[in-house]
DNA sequence: TTTTTTTATTGCTACAGGTCAAGTGTGGCC
DNA sequence: GGCCACACTTGACCTGTAGCAATAAAAAAA
C-alpha cells in the first residue's frame, strides 16, 4: 500500500509505534497523477507538501525566454513542493508535473502545522529531513559553481543511477543547467 | 552581551521564557575569532555549530587548482559550520575563517543532540531554521543555474546590501562563482 | 609617514559551452 | 505497415565569461 512507503520512510528517521502510525496517517490524502498532469502551476500558492510514494515528478521554473529550468526531481521516497511558497504562503514561481504516472500522499499546510505541534516525533522527523536536505543542497550548490559540465553530469549520474535511466536527457540537461547537446557530446566522449 | 543576540534570534522563531533562557545557555560556549583566524580546516570533522553574534566569517572549499570557492558567509545572526561534516560526523572539505574579528557561540554535537531531545522548543527552532535555510538555498541554486553574471551580482547586492559593503569584491566573486574581473566590469557598467 | 601587501582596473586573448539547423533514429498508434 | 511525434546526434558558428598580465589604487603594517 502506498501509505507504507511513507511510514517506512519516516520510521527510518524516527521510530514509530503502531499507535503513532494511525495517528499520523489521517493527516494525509492520497492523490494520483497521470503522466504530464500538473500538480502545481506558477503563480499559485503551494498549499500542500507531497510525498512521492511511486512514480516521478519534476519541479521547474520558466525564465523570460520561456526556457524550463528544473530545480528538483521527485521519485519514490522524496518530498516535493514549491517549498518557499508553501512555507511563506505566497505565490510561487515553480511548476510541478508528472514525468511518470505517480502516487502521492499530500498534507495541507494546516495539517502540517497541527501535525508538528501535536506529534513531537514528526517535528523531529522534519527537522532531520530538512537537515539532510540542506547537506544535499549544499553539495549541489558547490557542484554547480565548481564543476565543469562533464563533472556535473558524471556527478549526477553517479548519485542517481536509477533516476538517470528513467529520464530523457533534455530533462537531465535542464536540471544541471546545461544544453541537451552538451549532454549528448559528454556521453559520446564517455563511450570512448 | 553576546548571548542576547542568540536568545533574541531564537525568540523570533519560538517564544522563550526566562526559564528557557537559562536552560539553553549552558549548552553554548563563547569563542572569539580574530581576523584571518581559522575556525575549521579541510579534512577535519566539524564538531560544533557556531552562531555568529558579531563579525563576519566565510566557509570555503579549495579545488584541485587551488582556487577558493566560498559557499557561505556568516554575519550577525547566522549559523556557520561544515554542516555535512557536523551532521554525519565525517571529515569535511570546508574551511572556515574570519573576515572580521568575530564573536561566536558554539554548541558541540553532543550538546546539540541533547538540547534537541530535552527542549522541544529547540527542536522546533531548528526545524524552522532549516526550513528557512532550504528556501534560501533553493533560490540561490536557481539563480546559479538561471542567471547571468550580472543578474547574480545584482541579486546578491540586493539581498545583502549590508554585507556587500564589508566584503572585498574578490570574495563576492568567489561566492557567486565569478571571476573578480567580471565583478569589476559589472560595477563599471552599473556606474554609467 | 613610508613600506608592503592586498585589492581593483583594464585591455587582450582563449575557450567551454550555448545556439542554430539539419539529419537520424525510434517507438506509439491509427 | 506507414505516419507522427519526440528524442538524440552532429557540425558550424557565436558569445559570455575566464585567464593573463601589467598597472593603479587602497589598505594594512611597520
Amino acid at each position: 500500500m502506498t501509505t507504507n512507503t511513507l511510514l517506512t520512510h519516516i520510521h527510518q528517521k524516527v521510530p514509530l509505534t503502531e499507535a503513532d502510525n494511525s495517528l499520523i496517517l489521517p493527516y494525509f490524502t492520497p492523490k494520483l497523477l497521470r503522466r504530464r498532469q500538473y500538480l502545481l502551476q506558477e503563480g499559485a500558492i503551494c498549499t500542500h507538501l507531497s510525498f512521492v510514494a511511486k512514480g516521478l515528478v519534476k519541479a521547474f521554473n520558466i525564465d523570460e525566454k520561456g526556457i524550463e529550468h528544473i530545480s528538483l526531481f521527485g521519485s519514490e521516497g522524496w518530498w516535493i513542493s514549491d517549498f518557499g511558497s508553501f512555507v511563506n504562503a505566497v505565490p510561487g514561481m515553480l511548476n510541478i508535473d508528472a514525468i511518470e504516472d505517480t502516487e502521492l500522499l499530500m498534507i495541507s499546510r494546516e495539517n502540517y502545522e497541527e501535525l508538528l505541534q501535536k506529534i513531537p516525533k514528526m517535528e523531529r522527523y522534519f527537522r532531520i529531513l530538512y537537515q539532510n536536505s540542506l547537506v544535499t543542497k549544499d553539495k549541489r550548490l558547490i557542484s554547480s559553481i565548481t564543476d565543469s559540465a562533464e563533472e556535473k553530469y558524471l556527478g549526477f549520474a553517479n548519485n542517481f543511477p536509477q533516476i538517470v535511466q528513467r529520464l530523457p536527457q533534455n530533462l537531465i540537461a535542464s536540471y544541471l543547467g546545461l544544453a541537451p547537446e552538451t549532454i549528448s557530446r559528454i556521453r559520446k566522449r564517455q563511450a570512448k
